[in-house]
DNA sequence: TAAGACACGTGAGGC
DNA sequence: TGCCTCACGTGTCTT
């Protein structure tokens, strides 16, 4: 074994050094770890004791450097646990990334989608609740729900305790009231269950009941309407233009 | 060694193995491959053939399965780093979490700020710039640009206009008009360069563009609409209500 | 040269 | 029992 231009500073923990190598070592009695302490003990006093001493240390510092390493990546990968949705933190590795690798997709996806542009409140009043980026996969499918009626200040509220209400994953919100007329825009998602697929009727029933809710307030918001230009005024009112 | 009830089939695959651990063997010439080997010629012919085989064989099966399960990870990783943004592929695997962990927090954040509420447009003109999310952190931060004016049925295309031409890296925009007045808010973000810092005066001096040229929308809106006012109407008209 | 990063084979422990 | 996952120390290559 070949040694290199040490600058022998003499200190020596070679006891201490065997001592750990020995409580490290493995159950079985012809371990590599008594063939290194062999010929090592064997040399001892000989010329190379320093050298031999320096390879011990720098395999040692070697392990604890590389202990050092996987605590660090252990440390990022119990974040990440911590970071995905799970039902329980027991996850393998490969699992964990795995899941990470569909949520980062799934999020990209999501900002993607909430960064699209404008919308313009039309004549005809609306609801519709239709799938929206069948493209996601991972998983996880959106819906896209509208609904677009004359505008009044108390709609604004009651659509927002129906959103709340129901408790939706939302992906954007948009809303816009252009003359007379309101439109808004939202996307939510129904994301993979814990057995990691897709529940498809479930995703369904939510639309259903986001269509109903989204349906209740439109004819809230037209009987009140009604109500209004039959007691106070002969016509719908529309700004002058 | 104890070798347990092995239902012996016969099979000898012992050259094979044996070939196998010379080849994978380190460059050491007394590494603990040559050991094994040894104490298992020695026994050949002996009753316990078939059971080191066994222990060899199993042996190799472990090693190969977590070869297996290394690749696994592995390629989950190199997928990881195909997701992060990156200049070079070239990163730790510490550092790839690290960046993996903050692209996470950071698209959640997103998303958070995506589906929250509405905004209303209030009477007086209005444009501004400012810092957003400052608990973003991970080398991110965003600002929420506002834009309040009176209504203009070409103020939306000259806006759309303004913001592509921008490219800005938008999380979110809603616009609502209500009344006469539209208020448009988008939120953008200006991430980390490849040097893995924020780049504070390249965001600061996004902001002072988009600022300078959401201003330049304003001007020329209410400059149209000074100009309809003083040629058509004596008054601005509102929607009566 | 030393320090850091990765792949490897192996022992331990959980089903 | 076998299979699987993880932690460990080490060899090797790169800077």
């Amino acid at each position: 074994m070949f040694c290199g231009k040490f600058s022998s500073t003499g200190y020596d923990d070679l006891e201490l050094l065997s001592h750990s190598l020995h409580e490290i070592g493995g159950s079985d009695g012809v371990s590599r770890d008594g063939l290194l302490l062999s010929s090592l003990t064997e040399r001892v006093g000989g010329k190379n004791e320093n050298c031999e001493a320096k390879a011990l240390a720098a395999l040692k510092n070697h392990s604890e450097a590389e202990r050092r390493r996987r605590e660090r990546i252990n440390g990022h990968l119990a974040t990440l646990r911590g970071l995905v949705p799970s039902t329980h933190q027991k996850m393998d590795r490969a699992t964990l990334l795995a899941k990470v690798i569909s949520q980062v997709k799934e999020l990209k996806n999501h900002a993607m989608e909430a960064s699209k542009g404008f919308l313009i409140p039309m004549e005809t009043d609306e609801v519709k609740v239709e799938p929206y980026d069948t493209k996601l996969g991972y998983g996880c499918m959106s819906y896209m729900a509208t609904i677009c009626c004359d505008y009044q200040p108390e709609i604004l509220s009651d659509l927002k305790k129906t959103l709340d209400a129901l408790q939706l994953q939302l992906v954007k919100s948009e809303m816009s009231t252009l003359e007379s007329r309101m439109k808004n825009v939202f996307v939510f998602t129904c994301c993979k269950g814990h057995n990691n697929s897709v529940n498809v009727e479930a995703c369904q029933s939510i639309a259903n009941v986001v269509h109903k809710a989204l349906g209740s307030v439109l004819e809230k918001a037209s009987m009140s309407m009604e109500f209004a230009l039959r007691t106070s005024y002969p016509n719908k009112r529309r700004r002058i233009c």
